[in-house]
DNA sequence: TTAAAAAGTAAAGTTTATTTTACATTTTGG
DNA sequence: CCAAAATGTAAAATAAACTTTACTTTTTAA
């Protein structure tokens, strides 16, 4: 499983720790599921999409070993 | 949060148990997220959501407590 | 109406997400 | 260059997802 979390928090100007504020979850947090280190929960998924005005499906992309 | 996925299942013509051995968890994980006792992993979702030709945001829905 | 299938539930166990704390490394702006 | 901010990382602890087994209740179809 991929992400582009880096790449939209880029876009939108934000720091892991204000992403992190904004969606209420640790920095670390964030930080390891940018680093691929564990897939988040549907609901992080799902108010991570809604900030960054995009769907799941592209923020997260599966892939053949899912 | 809430989700469509029985009535998706439904729509489908699966039962908890085909569903469960097409996603690749048990029936009962099948139950339980019906059930609203757990979310899923956004791998889950994903998968849920392109078995059913739906979107992760139309399977699941945020609400005012997620 | 009855047997079989499907759905609900529950407890115990395993795995994985997430937090907290804490520190090291890298990047950025002045 | 230098300090501050941002990022990376790691260990220990907790919470939550998920499995397995097993049993009960509900639904369905013959």
């Amino acid at each position: 499983m991929k992400n582009t979390i880096k790449i939209e928090r880029a876009r939108h100007n934000l720091t892991q720790a204000n992403l992190a504020e904004k969606i209420g979850v640790s920095r670390q947090s964030i930080n390891a599921i940018e680093k691929g280190k564990f897939i988040p929960s549907t609901v992080l998924a799902l108010k991570l999409a809604k900030l960054f005005n995009a769907s799941v499906e592209t923020l997260f992309l599966l892939e053949d070993d899912d």
